[in-house]
DNA sequence: TAGGTTAATGCAACAAAGTTGCAAATTATT
DNA sequence: AATAATTTGCAACTTTGTTGCATTAACCTA
């Protein structure tokens, strides 16, 4: 039942190295968005830039990850969810970004209402990006 | 009712410059969202780079302008409508990105709910987009 | 599991986008 | 009109993202 990384790599034809799986590892434990930068960070040091953005938009094209478009202009990236393509449409991230610590929280709990869209428009995803202070910066 | 770009600036506490200006006149002509470069453009190197980043930055913090999220990761700048003023962004609208045209929307009319988030997160700035197909062409 | 093939990585160099400090010029104020 | 306060333009720099190519690692077949 354990979805491994090697096997999410396996499904989508991508050969299994190191980075990738490292990178992927980081997506399941965050269990929210990540900015570029945060995987520079996080991974410390151990793969280069380049590859860390072919890595990216590999995943991209494979449909494992999605960007969310922010509008202060920095892409985030997130783990697609299964249940998106089973109908169950709640893919409404919330995600939160601290502008003191830079720390991204996917709020799970917090509920998103429906949104109205004009006619001819078809929702197919809904993403939240909210940014402030968070609860530990907030001294 | 004729509000002139002069208007629109010292109602703002700045100074009529011709590069404030010609900025502003070229987003009431324009009607639509605008990126950098686009201005760059079409004041034909009339002004520096760096005087046009510091005058759309101005504008943001204003209230005069707000930003665009878009998919691939550039910046658009579009007019606030009137309630907007420094400080204080009624632009909580939704920004609708078409998967197919990719064309930014600002779907003005469509409002965003308050969204309560959990004790201790401070919110200052919220994006909300909506990716989908547009009606243009859901064909 | 050894060996050849294909794909991915890292490096370097580059390109684009955005920022900062400061002197010169322009706008506002009296 | 003269002075004070902003704004502009320049230069240098940082950050972010891209491309070509040699090296390395992963995959596949026998």
């Amino acid at each position: 039942m354990t979805t491994t990384v090697a096997d999410i790599l396996k499904a989508s034809n991508l050969s299994i190295t190191d980075s990738r799986k490292s990178i992927l590892e980081l997506f399941k434990l965050s269990k929210g968005a990540l900015a570029h930068a945060d995987i520079e960070k996080k991974s410390s040091a151990q793969f280069d830039r380049v590859t860390i953005y072919r890595t990216l938009q590999t995943f991209v094209d494979k449909g494992i990850i999605h960007t969310i478009p922010t509008a202060d202009n920095s892409v985030l990236y997130a783990l697609c969810k299964d249940d998106c393509s089973a109908g169950h449409h709640h893919d409404n991230h919330v995600h939160f970004i601290c502008d003191s610590c830079d720390t991204t929280y996917c709020l799970d709990h917090v509920v998103i209402p429906e949104i109205a869209l004009p006619k001819g428009f078809n929702q197919k995803q809904m993403d939240v990006v909210v940014s402030g202070v968070c609860k530990n910066c907030e001294a």
